[in-house]
DNA sequence: AATCAGGACAACCGCTATCGT
DNA sequence: AACGATAGCGGTTGTCCTGAT
């Protein structure tokens, strides 16, 4: 029932767009939790945490990308002598930010310069009570708060051991930061043909079932249900099509318009190897304009592109949109699949690893099996 | 133009903590 | 309580890039 991916060699080095795709639409079903089974069901070559590696610093929505902020810089500082190098706990402060971002960051930025400030040569940027300036003084206030009472405190992400996922889902939007809730009402109020499913930020809900061709039918309140992708009418062209023989197509925030109100071309990618000045976010166009755009690496990506001949590091889009259709060359051999998600959150339409209950697995009875024809 | 040093950052490795059985 | 599986964390490495020489 579940499909199994055959023992075959583990993958290393740079990610494929191919290989985020697939990795996007599986944790949109299967959530940011059991990288392993998400890592076999996907069909990656990928270690489970090689997967989780790539989502957490790379893929995850709400990632923040671009030069360190001059706040940012000086709460990386305040935070580092206090903490050291619990890199994660820094990472906590400072959201959009990864603990190897962060980690990378000082490794190269701060280090320098705060053994510079040992040598008394560098003014600024200092721990001392001249740098607090640059820091929001709530950041602080929470910092020292965790400092009091370290548990107290949670960790900015989905999935953690310490506490539920619906406690943190607080804390990141306490935080600013970007609930996986919110994250999938956006993308299911978006247009949503019946060929399309959303991968990485949504998982199927009941009227997609509902509305399939398949066998089996989604039902919202039962506990063992299933389903089956709709087949679409229209074939798409294949543009990506994984070795899991799911006809993917990624698009992202391509399609909407550009900061001075034109639309990008159709088709276009926002993959690193088609990045030009229209990919730009005002952010990234800000750096542009003040002299530094060159430092950063997307847009030495996409001058050196054409020169990578596989393992093409990339922007991954905002949002992602997968679709499975008849025209994948491998559509009319290929497997059934079938995933297992549970559902034992109580009077909600969420899976239940969502809600901190249990992590989806295949071997609970009362799992939904959501599966397709591929 | 060629070379080199250092910056930037993705990704891997090894260890530890936590959880489930 | 013991054990194995998994996730998380911090350290490190590898690769590519830019700028200086």
């Amino acid at each position: 029932m579940v499909m199994m991916v055959t023992e075959e060699e583990t993958r290393k080095g740079p990610w494929t767009e191919q290989e985020d795709t697939q990795l996007v639409f599986f944790v949109g079903l299967f959530g940011d939790r059991r990288w392993d089974a998400i890592a076999r069901a996907s069909g990656l070559q990928r270690t489970g945490k090689s997967c989780r590696l790539r989502w957490v610093n790379y893929l995850r929505p709400g990632l923040k990308r671009g030069r360190m902020t001059p706040q940012e810089e000086g709460l990386i500082l305040e935070l580092h002598s206090r903490w050291g190098n619990r890199w994660s706990r820094i990472a906590r402060k400072l959201p959009g930010r990864t603990d190897n971002e962060i980690k990378n960051y000082w490794r190269t930025h701060t280090r320098k310069k705060a053994q510079d400030r040992k040598r008394g040569s560098s003014p600024e940027l200092s721990t001392s009570s001249s740098s607090s300036s640059l820091l929001d003084e709530s950041q602080l206030v929470d910092a020292a708060a965790e400092d009091a009472e370290p548990h107290a405190a949670g960790r900015v992400g989905f999935g953690s051991p310490r506490g539920t996922a619906w406690e943190e889902h607080e804390q990141m939007a306490a935080c600013g930061g970007f609930p996986m809730e919110q994250i999938w009402n956006e993308i299911a109020s978006s247009e949503m043909s019946g060929l399309t499913c959303y991968g990485g930020n949504r998982r199927p809900t009941p009227n997609d079932w509902h509305s399939a061709s398949g066998d089996r039918q989604l039902d919202s309140g039962g506990p063992v249900v299933g389903g089956r992708w709709p087949v679409p009418d229209t074939p798409t062209v294949c543009a990506r099509c994984p070795a899991v023989n799911t006809q993917c197509q990624s698009v992202s925030n391509d399609q909407r318009s550009s900061p001075d109100g034109s639309q990008r071309p159709p088709g276009r990618s926002t993959f690193g190897t088609h990045l030009g000045d229209q990919d730009l976010t005002p952010d990234d166009r800000q750096l542009a304009s003040d002299g530094r755009a060159d430092r950063r690496p997307l847009d030495r990506r996409a001058l050196n592109a054409d020169r990578r001949p596989s393992g093409v590091r990339h922007r991954p889009p905002d949002r992602w949109v997968l679709t499975i259709g008849p025209s994948c060359a491998n559509y009319q051999t290929s497997n059934h699949w079938e995933l297992g998600i549970d559902r034992q959150a109580p009077n909600t339409g969420r899976a239940s690893h969502l809600m901190g209950h249990r992590p989806p697995t295949v071997r609970h009875k009362e799992s939904v099996f959501v599966s397709w024809i591929v």
